[in-house]
DNA sequence: CGATCCATTGAAAGATGTCAAGCGTAGTGG
DNA sequence: CCACTACGCTTGACATCTTTCAATGGATCG
């Protein structure tokens, strides 16, 4: 059976046949042979240790947009690696509103949240079709106890949100609108070379809506934003489809904020 | 050897010896008689397994404000609560300035951000005379390796870190500067009562830069919001000392930030 | 006592938000 | 298959909020 899912172009280019690796899409990848395994596994196991972790994780059918990976004050069960396509983390306030806390793209792990009172603080949902590894808590920390190594790594994953966590609450507390949308081109863009994928060109999973919400802009002041950057000849932009013409002059325009 | 440190008014209160308890200062005192352990050990370990953590606790004599506890980029050692006083976390960006990631008050733990690269992403400095308990890390980790629930306390440790930066997050995303410095305020007073102390009448420990900072504000913005906040008799100011006069009307002007 | 830091306040400038209008696209149902 | 609706996006004009600049006063420290 192939399970193959609707993918970006830049994302199909990687499963042509003529590549010869493993396509990261397929339901039965082993944790061994996945492509993103230095991203979410970086860290020296043996093989035989992969091959335990490999025996506990869950790889279900694909989200399809808007779908729930979990919601807040679910049961804290599992972390969950993406394996393709994005998901966002969001919060709801008391007052009703929804925050952005953070977009997740392949390689990358959420549900560290849920660990602190046993529940999820955010609700996680897909903002394209996106395939997900399910790794149950209980398992894994069952088999962390045996693997340093794996305990280790657990903890240095959660060190990293936390680091990632702060870079982003630097940006909000004091840069510009520009500065911000800069960062996050770059973010996107730094992100997209440790998957292999062009660092250049690429397409944004989220709404003009999203970006906002996430910066802590309107959607107004995105728009104009990217039409200014897009003047300056700093990007192309054409709706999602971003190229970024000149490396140097969005890292001056983000101020030092490399990414988050 | 008596090691008392200088103390606000507040906190010098319960050190009376009448309340007969042990005295938070005493830089001798044990994790077992720690007042603060329902906060920095929000766990339920055997009598003997907070004797062997005691064991490895190291307290040293009380930083001076402006004395650095970590910097950033030093090798990665400790973990550290704070026992009194009061530290703020600070990240310097590429082009020399500096953001305030967070205040960490008695009870708190600083120095999770270390472990992702084995070194410290944030310096640590004391806003007043401040008396901490440093705990190795390598020493901990093998620890909780024979204590379970240790190192299931210390996950949740981290994944309270995430959830509070993201409160924040959400905080600087969206809110005005008036929600900004509302929430603040409730956020020390929450934590306040956490450590048994008043959660209407506290000192603040950090300076309107500083507020400012930390809050993505400038001075003068701080300035004008608490003369405005005084106006309106929700608080009442008169230097660094707050009083809280309205709790209700000031969670409003949060916004339903509640805290971070 | 002078130097420095911290805080407050006013006036003006600048940035972002709000409101409003309009366009294109995707999805839906007749 | 078309019309209709909903949604996402863009752009302009104006309002609002926060910053910037400047002047001043109090507190602290050597």
């Amino acid at each position: 059976m192939n399970t193959h899912i609707e993918l970006s172009p830049i994302e199909t280019k990687k499963c042509d046949p003529s590549y010869n690796v493993p396509c990261i899409h397929d339901k039965h990848i082993s944790c061994g042979s996945c492509r993103l395994n230095t991203l979410c596994l970086p860290i020296s196991l043996h093989l035989d240790d992969i091959e335990k972790l490999d025996g506990i994780v869950q790889r279900s059918k694909p989200l399809h947009k808007g779908d729930y990976l979990y919601r807040a004050n679910d049961e804290f069960y599992s972390v969950f690696a993406i394996r393709s396509g994005a998901v966002k983390a969001v919060t709801i306030s008391e007052n009703g509103d929804e925050q952005i806390t953070g977009f997740y793209l392949p390689g990358e792990i959420v549900g560290l949240d849920g660990l602190s009172d046993n529940k999820y603080t955010n609700s996680v949902l897909a903002l394209e079709t996106t395939a997900i590894c399910e790794i149950p808590f209980h398992k894994f920390e069952e088999l962390s106890g045996r693997i340093l190594n794996l305990q280790r790594h657990f903890l240095q994953l959660m060190s990293r949100e936390i680091t990632d966590d702060q870079r982003l609450i630097s940006l909000l507390s004091k840069s510009s609108a520009e500065a911000r949308i800069a960062s996050l081109l770059i973010s996107i863009s730094n992100r997209n070379s440790l998957r292999h994928l062009s660092s250049n060109e690429f397409s944004l999973p989220m709404t003009r809506t999203e970006i906002g919400n996430f910066l802590g802009l309107r959607i107004e002041t995105v728009s104009r934003i990217l039409a200014r950057l897009q003047k300056s000849k700093v990007v192309s932009i054409d709706k999602k489809d971003v190229v970024i013409n000149d490396m140097k002059n969005l890292h001056q325009i983000a101020n030092g904020v490399e990414n988050f």
